[in-house]
DNA sequence: TATGAATGAGGCTTCATTCAT
DNA sequence: AATGAATGAAGCCTCATTCAT
């Protein structure tokens, strides 16, 4: 019913759009908007340049639309993480180690953020979808925090957002400068061995953070 | 229609030279390498577009050389903080809070290694004072460490390349991705009191991290 | 989802004709031939783009119906003056002042004509009815003109073409060159004023010109 | 001094300036604004595409400039007509004319104002130097029936505007809609007896209008 | 009869760069 | 050392039209 003759003449509109927007953000992440080119991505791609307009509009839509994608795809994951069941300082060590690596393993996420913080978030601003981003992870962080406050093990006065800021921050960095920082200090940080030391500093720091006997100076 | 009489032609090559610098270094830094106009550039100086590519021979050129004077301008500083006579940890924390504080203060030199951080540092491989511009920081730090660990108050397996990268990245972090992350979740945390706040949690961190009773998970 | 039962699905050719007509006509007067987009006729329509290949071939026949469409609403009103039992004097007062009235009242199709003569009339030529369109005008005016000869009151040697040629001249410059005009000069004589005046004007030259005495220079 | 070698590498920026206006006039008058394709333009041009970006910004930019350039070259004879020693009716008729004359003799022109009426004189509007454009026409015409009025010949409530909006009515649709005119009723008034006769007319007509004894029905 | 998807040709415009003076 | 003029290559986008269902 779906295949006429040999050529494959499907119809696929929804396969065309997500072709076109895997292809494209591979090319953004890369090239960054003004320097990623329309025909290159057209060229990568299964369909036409003439399809990349019909369906984004124009360059600075499909780019905004990739960056949608990305944000949406990236979240993926999280949610999967079952933390329920371990005690608060577990869950929240789980938590960052799954972050640092879940950075690390989406470079092209890092990427289109990357980009998009050089154009001030003006397209992340734009989207609509800018709203249903923040909970899940904010929401997880809070309820870990909540439980640990609850058995006496954490700080009381934590802010997850706050917390979400400092994981965040040592995970991004770590694959965002990670060119700068290698060409000026070598690239030993960034070997396995380097890795699986940084990501222990981080979530040793963030444990010891949140901990309850603390002083600051 | 001829004001170049008596006052106004100095012949200042070096002067040329700067203004330029100084113009492309905002345009660079605001739309990145290939979003930025080489005749916006040459607009926004006092010279014209023939003497852009008369000192810095090419857009490329230009932008490399925008960027190591942005390594360059940026140095400039760290090296008058006075922590020698200060106690260890009071001098680590005086270092954290002004690298912090630095980086808030620089925010076109941080676009800049943004910026050259999505070309994958290739501009910044091709220097050649890249090697130069590791020591101070490093050190100052080693040296820090070293009284430390002498004097039994840190932990004394810390790498201070290691340290360096999560001052680095809380600091960077704060600046680089405040668009995206602020239209996410909110100005709050780069309003004044969020980022006293988010500051002092960097500080308070990372002399947590160090200091010598120390338990990871 | 599918409101195409009962009430809706009228299947109604000739009313899907004239419905493209009607939004094509005015689209084609806004913007010219080359100026008009067939995304936005169909768009303005109540069917879709094929049905306007399906009925009219291609941009250009959909053009040339429009205008033989406008050519022939037009038309309609002349012949419902009634003009044989006045005087000729009167009756050709109330043609002049009724061709100025009918050219007002008809500013999309003064916009087609205004249009197809830049085509310089390429489609018009086209036309099969064109042979069809002078009769009524030309027709009417002879017959005043004979009868005001007749009784002695016109000129002897006119010619209606030319009489409708100078009525014609008067009537459509008044709406045609409204814009350019009144961007120089004015609007004073677009108002109803300077409209009311200006028709006066006309209908006194016209009738000072066909009168029995009168010298030229 | 001017000429370096064989191959004649003068820079006339005026001279292209001029080339390249001259060249999108024709093409302007003849295409529209929508209809004209700048590649056409350049390759009529003894320059290149590039150019036309270069001196007029844009399609539009170049259009204006057209429009513009187009107005001031007409103007240019009005002025030479030596009417001030000829009687006031020998001086009307010989303005009037003249203005037929002018019309015909410039088709280009009828035809840009033409497309400028279709585009409802959006950039004849935004033209700076439309102020003066309205001066010497009705200046001239002011001037003639001040001094018919004064000997007694003309109708003393006379509106110089108005005579000129009809004297420009009959010379303009003359040549504007000579094309839809003729394909419908024929070549024949576009011939050179005809038009001889509706010279006649429309200058017989305007002095049987401004004339003393005149009453309407 | 009707529709959303698809298309190739060509349109306008911009860019970094070089030339002639 | 300096400037306005000039350029070719390539960029983004639009258009009328047709196809597959």
């Amino acid at each position: 019913m779906q295949e006429k003759n040999e050529t494959q003449v499907k119809r696929d509109p929804e396969g065309v759009r997500r072709d076109i927007l895997r292809v494209a953000t591979r090319i953004f992440s890369e090239d960054g908007l003004s320097g990623a080119r329309i025909d290159d991505i057209a060229a990568a791609t299964k369909t036409s340049k003439r399809m990349i307009y019909y369906y984004f509009g124009d360059k600075e839509g499909l780019y905004q639309s990739c960056l949608e994608a990305a944000y949406a795809s990236v979240r993926f994951g999280e949610e999967q993480l079952e933390l329920g069941d371990l005690p608060p300082e577990k869950a929240l060590a789980k938590l960052v180690g799954f972050t640092f690596d879940h950075h690390r393993r989406n470079p092209e996420f890092i990427r289109m953020v990357m980009i998009e913080n050089v154009h001030k978030a003006k397209y992340l601003r734009r989207s609509e979808h800018i709203g249903q981003m923040n909970r899940p992870a904010i929401q997880m962080l809070s309820q870990i925090l909540e439980r640990g406050q609850g058995q006496g093990v954490f700080q009381p006065d934590l802010d997850p957002l706050e917390l979400h800021w400092l994981i965040s921050s040592l995970s991004f960095f770590n694959v965002s400068n990670r060119p700068t920082f290698s060409a000026i200090y070598g690239e030993a940080l960034f070997a396995e061995a380097g890795q699986d030391q940084l990501r222990q500093h981080v979530v040793d720091m963030i444990l010891a953070f949140v901990r309850k006997p603390k002083d600051s100076i």
